[in-house]
RNA sequence: CGGGGCGUGGCGCAGCCUGGUAGCGCACCUGCUUUGGGAGCAGGGAGUCGGAGGUUCGAAUCCUCUCGCCCCGACCA
């Protein structure tokens, strides 16, 4: 294509709006413009990438057996009063009145409506398996749309849904789809995880999310250095320390520490290090009522609220307020601990056992304790796995490597669904045997658009984006530097032609700019492979081509420019 | 939703405190020069100063309300 015909509006400067690499970028490469909060227009050079991603996603899907639909975007409410998420989903579901005052609601997810198709359609085990999935717009009203396609609220969506008559069968697509995961990620060119992940609200026995790795990624993943472990850190599990022999236990100490709240200024006042030390938290959880636990940490540990989560059996649990832990403690905040508590269930996390003579707070204004042990001081809490795995933590897994943690952005989420909603739409089918079931469900989403971003913000430079090759915009850009000079542009029309025949997409920067210009706007772009002819190079019947990912620079006879470019390039 | 900030030609911003001619850079149009890393000169077009109300002889500027957007915290592909 013509650069000269294609609506590539790019910007020089940054848009203020952009915060992170991959929405700055995308911005300025004239790929997306913002329409309203979290809702973008994708221009030609933003469609392409979608299209790419989507054709990957939808040549592997279809591979590994499943089919393509196209459900509403728009969805009437009785669906999800049926399911009971209408009164659950909250305000991220965004819902409207027909004219006939009617009430629907815009798709964030489509569990629903391919139940109720499946209900109708499928009625026998003979007509299972079957996995549905579908490209499409969703729409959810996030609190905070940011970071461009990242965490929009309309958003493109490849979900599949799949349907067995039982555990077995759905257990073996579960893995279909991972392995069919891999496959996709692996094709997209980007470095990823698949890690075991929390299920969440939604339940089961399996989850499993993909993260494309980058710096800017808001989630946190540990792997193993030696094994296959990867989790996400809410996942992860620590494991508990080895059973060392315990120092002997010392008498107890009042400790005056005026003012000293947080974990670093008692231990540097007291001359030891964080390890030395046991946070008590405060935390409201949420069980028949909202009730106050204390959760005692080592000091150099973090509290993962998922675990307490578990732990406790809460359905939501909350860093105490103010009040309540002055109530609890009966002294400011900052000066918890467990020796007098009383009224309150104690939690210890695993390490907090193998410690001897450690730092608490004193319950009580300005005093900490020093030499206090489990057992003599407190009576012994409910020991369980409720902090943060750690870089250098024993891999859970195999025990032998260390655990390392990387940012990574989500951009796949497998997880079996069970029957929740194939029994509350009562989507059952008749087994062989004639009983009725209800199907056995699993769901499995890929961010089409996240994708795109995160493939930027693990690709780029100080000029702009990189594309792998297999979701770039373009195969290879031909750049002639002097579009009015004849033997220039009949070379860079004849490589032109000869790209496009042999079946690379190819953009040709048609413009009569000059050479800086260009060049600017062909690194911000990012096509992988870059052609310029040029009248020096010309003379001596040569042109240049360049990869944008490594920036590699070689000079080649204008004739074996094509081939050249085959070579490197993936169609 | 809580906290912070911003709305001024297409984009990035100044002007606001201390009311009085709407300004700069980029982009755009015309001409000449230039032509391997976002050119130079000259000329030109383009702004309900987010919106509504108020104060005032006079409001981008002060006051009230309102809408939109961005950033930081609790949710998720």
């Amino acid at each position: 294509m013509l650069y000269s015909k294609l609506l590539i509006p790019t910007l020089k400067e940054d848009p203020s709006e952009a915060e992170v690499v991959s929405h700055r970028l995308m911005l300025r490469a004239g790929m997306i413009r913002k329409l309203a909060a979290g809702i973008y227009t994708y221009l030609p050079l933003g469609l392409r990438v979608i299209k790419k991603v989507s054709d990957i996603v939808r040549q592997e899907m279809d591979r590994a057996g499943a089919q393509e639909i196209l459900m509403p975007a728009v969805q009437p409410a009785e669906l999800w009063v049926e399911s009971g998420r209408w009164g659950f989903y909250g305000k991220e579901l965004l819902r409207l009145k027909d004219r006939h005052d009617r009430e629907f609601c815009i798709g964030p997810t489509h569990e629903e409506v391919v139940t109720d198709l499946v209900r109708r359609e499928v009625k026998s085990y003979r007509q299972l398996p079957i996995n549905l999935y579908q490209i499409q717009t969703k729409f959810r009203d996030e609190i905070r749309p940011r970071f461009g396609l990242m965490r929009g609220r309309e958003f493109i969506m490849k979900d599949a849904y799949s349907f067995h008559k039982d555990e077995a069968q759905a257990e073996a697509e579960y893995w279909n789809m991972y392995e069919t995961y891999k496959r996709i990620f692996t094709r997209f060119g980007l470095n990823f995880r698949a890690v075991e992940a929390d299920t969440g609200n939604i339940g089961g026995k399996f989850s499993h999310e993909f993260h494309v790795l980058a710096e800017t990624g808001e989630d946190f993943i540990a792997s193993c250095t030696a094994c296959e472990y990867a989790a996400n850190i809410e996942k992860a599990a620590a494991l508990p320390p080895a059973v060392a022999a315990k120092a002997e236990a010392m008498p107890l100490e009042r400790v005056t520490t005026p003012g000293m709240k947080t974990v670093e200024e008692v231990s540097g006042f007291m001359g030891v290090t964080s390890a030395d030390l046991v946070k008590t938290l405060i935390y409201s959880v949420m069980l028949d009522k909202w009730t106050a636990v204390a959760v005692l940490v080592r000091g150099d540990h973090e509290l993962n609220e998922i675990k307490l989560q578990r732990v406790t059996g809460a359905t939501e649990v909350v860093l105490a307020d103010k009040a309540t832990v002055e109530r609890v403690t009966a002294a400011p905040s900052g000066f918890a601990g467990p020796v007098g508590l009383s009224g309150v269930k104690v939690y210890a996390d695993h390490a907090v056992s193998a410690m001897a003579n450690f730092i608490t707070g004193g319950n009580e204004a300005d005093l900490h304790l020093r030499n206090v042990n489990t057992g003599r001081d407190f009576e012994a809490p409910e020991f369980a796995d409720i902090r943060k795995v750690m870089a250098g933590d024993p891999c859970p897994k195999c025990g032998s490597g260390k655990v390392e943690i990387h940012k990574g952005i989500e951009v796949g989420h497998v997880f079996m669904l069970g029957t929740k909603y194939s029994e509350a739409l009562g989507c059952t089918f008749l087994d062989e045997d004639g009983s009725e079931k209800p199907m056995i469900m699993g769901c499995y989403g890929i961010g089409v658009g996240r994708t795109a971003a995160a493939a930027i913000e693990q690709n780029n430079d100080e000029f702009g984006m990189k594309w792998p090759a297999p979701i770039a915009p373009f195969g290879a850009l031909v750049l002639p530097l002097n579009v009015k000079d004849a033997a220039t542009m009949e070379t860079a029309n004849a490589i032109y032609n000869g790209l496009r025949d042999a079946g690379i997409e190819t953009l040709m920067d048609d413009r009569d700019e000059r050479a800086g210009f260009k060049f600017k706007d062909a690194d911000l772009i990012g096509i992988p492979v870059r052609v310029v002819i040029g009248e020096k190079n010309l003379k001596d019947g040569n042109v240049e081509i360049k990869l944008r990912m490594s920036g590699e620079v070689q000079k080649v006879s204008k004739d074996d420019a094509v081939s050249k470019v085959l070579e490197v390039a993936v169609k």
